[in-house]
Parts: structure tokens; C-alpha cells; sequence
DNA sequence: GGTGGGCTATGGTCCGACCAAGACCAGGAC
DNA sequence: GTCCTGGTCTTGGTCGGACCATAGCCCACC
């Protein structure tokens, strides 16, 4: 960074460089989660780069879920180094979805893969407040609701299964595949069918995947997700 | 983003905009693979913006692995939108496993459940020229190599299986875990074990699951690689 | 002792300037 | 005529300085 002044020649970007830097502390534990990194102005100064190549550095690990900025003084203000993959990794899938990276049948699959994964994991752990968790999504759902919030609940109970597989990773990718084909899942529920109808059989399903769980029957809570996926995604036009 | 000048008074901040604004154009399909950008200065102008703003944003979409930029004139130069789905997962994911926002564990549970769906679907497609790819990476494999020119091989032939699959979601993701531990297992394999052995080992499991895709038992192939891994991650020291 | 108004630190933004890479073009050397 | 050569123009990369808005903090004043 400090070497030869101004430009890139031969050598990777300056914001790449102050990115690595950053890496580099993140990989030796001399960053941890909750820490605040210096003031960008600091920053730039210690590394001898500019303010704007360290901006663009943190936009990066921004994107990537790894940051989170705010103005102001106090104590949460700054940068500070706040995990959060699932927000990064949903926004990278959709774009790369809206850019056809891969079609919505790759991602049906996927779903099914991830969420048989996890409604096995989650019925041989039988975790009580992940389980809880799901009874008042459930619960929540029997209301009169519209699509949107409907569908929101939906996304809660998955994810709870999710995350009761005890498999961050797969969770968080799981609430990342779910949260990026949302607009389409949403524009799916105004099909033909009757919403109350389609509702009461989503219910229905959904009902007996907990049943499933609950038992600590793994194979067929893995079964019928799959088949609650794949009866749902039917219903979204290709690619 | 021409609305009142200067500050970020209420609304998102002016790069988030722009953002927006592109991710909107790809979404429509106005802005395409292969498509390029407007120039930096021209887009700002455009939006009302600054070219700051405009950077953070692009910045942002790199790191997404949407577009690829490079300066000069020619037909290629300047921002074009190229998905690279893998490269920008795997950085994600990298960073994310330094910052411990999952145990490696995870990751190697991961791994199983999606070398074990590429596995299988690839033996009932059994596409031939993925089957030569994955042959070419057994045979240079062959030879008298170091861990790391071995270790690239086998990432090869794990990717082939991946691509094969069909499933070209489930390729990148495979292709981005797999990458974002490359170093933690490249440390693994100067452990006690002697390098020889392992190596024989490592091929020999490897021929296996190639025979079985190859004769289309998937379910084989699945239990093979499944095997395979967690005999290899065995050796990998826990988070 | 409480409260309100500056003070200051910090991220967000714009502008203008310059650098380097790369393609293209004009002009001269052979 | 062909081939090099140097200039020019476009475009991303970078810097420095300036200003704004936000949000704690502190001190003077009531």
C-alpha cells in the first residue's frame, strides 16, 4: 500500500490490497465479531491509501455480510465487524437468479436437497424451543391472512426447521435459497387456485411435517417436505 | 438519487440507489450477460450522482460476481456484466468460516450433502464428457506430485462430478465450499500420515467412485464419496 | 441538579484532478 | 506498400479536500 505512490502497476488494486489487509486480520482472530475497526480516515492514513479505496473495501465486506457501518459517536457506531451471511447470501443468489446465472429448476432442487437435509437432522435432534418455534409459526399461520404475511410465516417455519438441524451453514443457505426466490414464491400464490384453498393445503402440509419431526420420524419428514416443495414450486412458471 | 441534493436525509444512502437501480435493470432484463455498462463518469452524470457512489455500488456488484471491470477502449474494456457465481461465493464463504460464523464441521456436513447429490444425479446422467473430465484429472493424478498441484486435481475432479450433476446452482455451491477450504486442507495433508500412502489412498477411493458413476450405481457413488470426505476431513483439526 | 445547546467524531457524498492501461489512428521510416 | 512509432482518447483507479447529517458527549446556564 505505502509502496510506490499513486497508481495500480503491475499490482492488484488498492482497495483489493486494503481488503486483504482486512482479511488477513479477520483470518488471525486480531478481528473478531464485535469489534470496531478503525475510522475510515485512520484507515486510510495507517495503510497510506486514500479514503476512497478503504471505502470501497469495506462496501466489499459489506456485501459479503461481514460489516456493518453507521454514523455517529457512540459505542455501536463506526464499523463494526457483524457476521450476518444469510442477508449477503440471499442478495448475491437473487441477483445472479434475475441474471439467469441458473434456472429456477436448479434452484427447486436445491431447496429440496437443503430442506430433506435439515427435516432429518431436525427430527433426530427433536430440539424443544426450535420445535416451539415451528407450533407458533403454525399457530400464527391459522390466522385470515393475506399472501405476503402468510408467506412470511411459511418462510419462518422452514427456517426454524432450518436452524434445528443445528448445521449453520446449511441454515443459513437455506434462508438464503427460501428469501431469494421470494418475490416469485409470492407471485406463485396468485395463481388460479382459490387462495383459501391453497392455503388450507399448505396448512395442512405443513402440520403434518411438524407431526413428522416431532415423532423423530427423520425419513418421512424428509419425504414430505419434498413433496411440500416440489407440489408448491410446480406452480411457478420455468426458469 | 436527483431527488434533493447532496445528503442522505431519511432515504438510503446514494450508492445503495444505484445499486437498485442496476440490480432493477438486470432484474427486467434491460441489462444482460455480455452487456456493458455505461462508463463510470457517464452513469453518475446520469443518476445525478457522484462517481463515488457509483464506484461503491459497481464495487458491491463485483464482489457479487455480476460484472468484471477493466480500463481501456477496446470492445471488452470498461464494466461488462459477467456472472461468476463460484469465485464470489467462495470469497464469501472464506471469509465467513475466518470469522467463525460456522465450524468447520459444518462444513464438512455440507460437503457431504452436496458431493452426495452430485454424485448420484451424476450416475444417472452419466454424460460422457463429463466422465472424460473427471478421468483426465485421475490420470494426471497419476503422476509423481505435490500436495498442492494433487490437491487442484482433486478439486478438478469433485467439480467435474458437480457439473455433471446438471444442477448448475449446486456446481457453484460445491465449487465455493470446496474452494473456501482449499487451505485448510491443504494443511491437512502434511499431517503424520505419510504423503505416499495417502496419495494412493486418495486415488484408489477416487477410481471407485468413478467406476460407480461411470456403471451408473448412484446410490454407490453417493455412499463412496460420502466416505471419502469424511475420511479425509477426519484428519482436518475441528473449527 | 437538571436540561439544552454547541462540540466532535464518524460515515456519506461530491468535485476536480491526475495516473495508467489499452485501443486506435496518423505519420514517418524502410 | 508495409511496418513501426508516437500521440490521443476513452475508461477505470486513486488521491485530496471539502462539506453534510447523525449521534453521543460535555459544559454552561438556569
Amino acid at each position: 500500500m505505502s509502496g510506490t505512490r499513486h497508481p495500480p502497476e503491475g499490482r492488484p488494486a488498492t482497495f483489493e490490497l486494503v481488503l486483504r489487509h482486512i482479511e488477513g486480520r479477520l483470518t488471525s482472530g486480531d478481528l473478531r465479531p464485535g469489534d470496531r475497526l478503525p475510522p475510515e480516515r485512520e484507515l486510510a492514513a495507517r495503510l497510506g491509501a486514500g479514503r476512497q479505496s478503504v471505502r470501497e473495501a469495506l462496501r466489499v465486506l459489506q456485501a459479503q455480510g461481514v460489516i456493518r457501518s453507521q454514523v455517529g459517536t457512540g459505542t455501536d457506531s463506526g464499523t463494526v465487524v457483524v457476521p450476518a451471511p444469510a442477508r449477503a447470501l440471499t442478495r448475491l443468489l437473487r441477483v445472479h437468479l434475475a441474471v439467469d446465472s441458473f434456472p429456477m429448476r436448479d434452484v427447486t432442487e436445491a431447496r429440496v436437497m437443503l430442506e430433506r437435509f435439515s427435516a432429518g437432522l431436525a427430527a433426530r435432534r427433536r430440539a424443544a424451543p426450535d420445535l416451539e418455534r415451528m407450533s407458533d409459526a403454525l399457530a400464527a399461520m391459522d390466522a385470515d391472512l393475506d399472501r405476503e404475511r402468510f408467506s412470511d410465516l411459511d418462510t419462518a417455519f422452514h427456517v426454524a426447521i432450518a436452524e434445528s438441524a443445528g448445521n449453520r451453514l446449511v441454515g443459513e443457505l437455506t434462508v438464503a435459497i427460501r428469501e431469494s426466490v421470494r418475490a416469485t414464491l409470492l407471485g406463485a400464490m396468485l395463481g388460479d387456485e382459490d387462495w383459501a384453498r391453497l392455503r388450507d393445503r399448505l396448512r395442512a402440509e405443513h402440520r403434518e411435517i411438524h407431526a413428522a419431526i416431532d415423532g423423530g420420524d427423520g425419513a418421512r419428514a424428509a419425504d414430505l417436505v419434498e413433496a411440500h416443495i416440489r407440489a408448491f414450486h410446480g406452480r411457478v412458471p420455468p426458469t
